[in-house]
DNA sequence: ACAAAACTTCGGTAAATGCCGAAGCATGGC
DNA sequence: GCCATGCTTCGGCATTTACCGAAGTTTTGT
């Protein structure tokens, strides 16, 4: 349920129910117990009732949790199965990970765009411009409810992507101006020729290698 | 015994039957989990079995836990009711907290002898300088196995202060110089008159207030 | 070689948990 | 006003869990 929100940000009792595969009643009682732990919060709407996480604070804790898990579930897997491309650029929900996931990043903060802060990244004053002027909307769906940036440790890399809705934002950015191509049900992204000037060009990399 | 190891570093499987307050066969199941979960090693020494955290990461998890619990356990709790010196300077385990330990926390970002990066805080080089003409040691007990340095979530205060070797080993030095006074069992320090100037000099702060 | 210490494994028990279906409560549509 | 929908509460069942003590294993000390 609680990756399910991470993904979803708004979902309600039914649809909870749905994804964990147990009857409402059962799901209704867990329901109660995460919202008394003060991990997701309850807004009733109408006859439904919407379940979110409560705060950045929680998702980062949901994030460690999976990062572990990944970590441990990949121990005795073989990493270097996974295709180029996933390596490479990947999907992670529903913004960039992978290799380029952490090169924009990094760029990202070293242009100084970001700075990192003890309650996680942020969009510096320059960046607040660079964004505008780059059309990338400060809005993004489910605003209000969403941890706006965050980071979200790479598996596939061993380092740091932006997560959130802004790091969202960007991926449908780089996506409407053809720079990157997704494909719905599959997690890897593919990098265009124009993605490699244009990416390279906004952030100062060089991306002739990433393709691979 | 997560908790206790977070403190502690080092447990055997004794001590942690204790700490937990349950027979050793009950511990010994319950450690294995845990170790097959990846949250803590094991190291086989004569005849004991020592426990401790795996690595920084699981640190991350679990502090990141307790301050949700932290969080979640104060809201309906009178904070005010707690004695004035406590929520001005109290021993976080074996390190400053408090308002105290948060004021000496972003002196020392701000006075750029630590900076933040996304894998927590990290001394810069003019704060490894600072540190060893404070004959503040790099080096503290059970250096190979502790978390240097980490930022605490203050729930007295809201705020952040230092963790790690490094915060023990200060915590430690302001002790020595009787700038600051513990006492056995107590979580309270008292600031002392020399403190106020030391603490004061050292990290230009004003903290005749902070007596209280 | 023998005993003590530290820990694990095994068998059994009591308590807690997850789960469901039926019934009960609100809300919205007709 | 009436029914359908979405959710919660209740009673009861099956499974899982935490726990202990006894017995077994390895290592240390004498």
């Amino acid at each position: 349920m609680l990756i399910a929100l991470r993904f979803d940000c708004v979902l309600s009792a039914k649809e909870l129910a749905a994804v964990a595969n147990i009857a409402p009643s059962t799901a209704s009682e867990h329901l109660t117990k995460l919202t008394v732990a003060g991990l997701i919060s309850c807004k009733k709407v109408g006859r439904s009732r919407l379940y979110s996480i409560t705060d950045g604070d929680v998702c980062d804790l949901i994030d460690g949790i999976t990062a572990h898990a990944d970590r441990i579930g990949s121990r005795h897997e073989d990493k270097s199965r996974l295709p180029k491309a996933v390596k490479h650029s990947r999907l992670c929900l529903d913004h960039l990970g992978g290799e380029l996931g952490c090169l924009v990043s990094n760029a990202m903060f070293s242009g100084g765009y970001l700075r990192h802060t003890p309650k996680g990244p942020e969009v510096t004053r320059d960046g607040e411009g660079w964004l505008s002027s780059h059309e990338i909307g400060k809005h993004f769906p489910n605003e209000h409810l969403r941890c706006p940036l965050r980071l979200c440790h790479d598996w596939t890399h061993g380092g740091y992507h932006l997560g959130g809705g802004i790091a969202a934002a960007l991926l449908a950015t780089f996506v409407e101006r053809d720079w990157l191509r997704t494909r719905r049900g599959e997690i890897a992204v593919s990098l265009t020729p124009k993605g490699i000037t244009g990416l390279g060009k906004t952030f100062g990399l060089d991306l002739r290698q990433v393709t691979g």
